[in-house]
DNA sequence: TCACTTTACGTAAACGTTTACAATGCCTAA
DNA sequence: TTAGGCATTGTAAACGTTTACGTAAAGTGA
């Protein structure tokens, strides 16, 4: 009563397991249509499944990609992966997901190195920051790795994600267009994306001759959101660009406490452009990113196929932006 | 330049690899400290990384177990997810997580396929409608499954969720507590979930003596609550319970739209409570399960561990049920 | 000293596949 | 008739581990 394998299957239909193999890996050419159904045949009857173990090790590769994702505050995730399944599907990979916990940098290393001892074709870190002794765990490995929505600054290692830099540019001055002079930015992390972003909003500011208040840190997550509302009521703005839904949402909740109206008294543009801005009143205004294209562009790339390293972002307008006139 | 394997630090430390299995290994009491030093130094220095595939072949088993889940429209995964992953890393397995896209049968079929041919320790199936394919799949294997969030009625399968009679009912009593004796039950689906949620809602409705209005199917979707508001005005009731926190935001939305007050002219009382009831405005009053505590009783029930059948709910009290006085 | 146990290590089989190579029989073309 | 080619199959090695078994050396108690 134990697990099948190709040899009682090559018992049972009186030929070798070679032969056995070649019908099951649809070697075409290799085998008689007789014996194909007859092998077929026995392996359906005996519940063949094969053992991937045994698979990999004799193949040495495993036609599978590894997604180490943590639990993002932000809530993006199935968008990036329903587009990596799909594209991983087209190239003939699974996708495994490994999950990283909640930025926790012992969780995140182990995910790295079951990857790596699984000898996955390629790994992809969704809205992962890695530390020194991850990057040098993964440059040394022979496996191909690509961030995904998230891109460190340098060209040698494979990243695709929005351009962060263009989109805070934009948002910035979707908010101008709309006869907004004083904006803040919330919410904004330390790493490479946070100054990206920062980076676009001063440019933007400073374009249209406009003095940028100091930039808020946050984390991405709704109670960054809530605590921060505070401060930019302290900077005097008309209009707030938060760094994620999440944190335009507890923004938003904030001003509802405070007796802050949104837009009237205070404009808010989110960036990512989940469904969480139709589900807040008002619905928000958003630099809407394209999760679904950076995942399937991050799986043609990690794979070596021809892939952007940005993909476009664009304005979603909703209700949370009011239009100044002066 | 190849990836190293034990036979290489067995060459270079003068020991069988035997010996450097047993250190790896952590056998000990089988070799002497002096090797132990030497070989660890070694292997460390050639970057070793062991081969997942060939210890499965060999062990004939993972110590992984596999979780199979959907995009949910509703979004507690990542709770469930961390439950999951904590138990199972207290119990030495780790967690590979299959996704099964947008309830796409072909996909769901194919990741239990992946997690049996993997031979993993256990199958977590996670908000996931199996069809009798499945589920003989399933029970033809020699590996133990549970299903997680959804509690099939069948003693002999495992599962773990909340008891969503005893959910609803206490939904139910919790509105007519509050003076509501018009009540809507929106957005339940066809399956054992929403049998059990519309006999719990019955049930309270009689044992009060107030009649019950035909319970609005749905789908948990946001979409599926925006659709559902009309519906629930012709009824001309006091209050609804939504089926998930989605259907309560998109009947809130929908309410907003239409000139529907929450919770004056309507109350709502949403199932789930996710952070998704701190978003909206006003917040959602929710009967909130304990998702985390639903993921770490699935994976010592698969395991074979003593585990709960069902994790218990609360009432979280938040802005949208108004309490009626006559 | 002897008999026995313990410690430390090596040998080799086994896990379930894939695949290079060889072998067989048959067919075709000259 | 023969040489070569093709279709079909089998044999056996290989993948990188773990582990049962054997063994030699060292320790132990009388």
């Amino acid at each position: 009563m134990t697990k099948p394998t190709i040899k009682d299957i090559a018992a049972q239909s009186g030929v070798s397991i070679a032969t056995v193999s070649r019908v099951l890996g649809n070697k075409t050419g290799s085998y008689s249509q007789k014996t194909q159904k007859k092998v077929l045949k026995i392996a359906k009857e005996l519940g063949y499944r094969k053992n991937s173990a045994a698979v990999d090790l004799v193949r040495k590769r495993t036609d599978v990609i590894a997604l180490i994702i943590n639990a993002t505050p932000t809530n993006f995730s199935t968008q990036i992966i329903d587009g990596i399944q799909q594209r991983a599907g087209e190239l003939g990979q699974g996708v495994m997901i490994l999950y990283a916990g909640n930025r926790d940098h012992a969780l995140q290393h182990q995910a790295i190195i079951t990857a790596l001892e699984r000898s996955v074709t390629g790994i992809l870190l969704a809205a992962i920051e890695p530390d020194e002794k991850d990057l040098t765990l993964l440059k040394d490995s022979r496996i191909p790795f690509c961030f995904v929505s998230l891109y460190l600054g340098t060209r040698d290692i494979l990243a695709v994600s929005s351009d962060n830099r263009d989109l805070a540019y934009q948002a910035t001055q979707y908010l101008i267009d709309h006869g907004h002079t004083q904006i803040s930015l919330a919410g904004i992390d330390g790493y490479h994306t946070g100054s990206q972003r920062q980076a676009g909003y001063r440019e933007a500011m400073a374009a249209n001759q406009l003095r940028a208040p100091a930039v808020l840190p946050g984390d991405y997550s709704y109670a960054s959101g809530t605590s921060l509302l505070q401060a930019v009521r302290d900077q005097g703005v008309t209009a707030v660009i938060a760094a994620s839904d999440m944190v335009a949402a507890g923004l938003l909740t904030a001003a509802h406490q405070q007796g802050v109206r949104v837009p009237a008294d205070l404009s808010i543009m989110s960036i990512d452009g989940t469904i969480i801005c139709q589900i807040t009143t008002p619905a928000l205004t958003s630099m809407t990113q394209d999760f679904y294209q950076i995942g399937s562009q991050s799986v043609n790339k990690v794979l070596g196929q021809p892939a952007a390293d940005f993909v476009p972002v664009t304005v979603t307008e909703r209700d949370s932006v009011a239009t100044l006139t002066r």
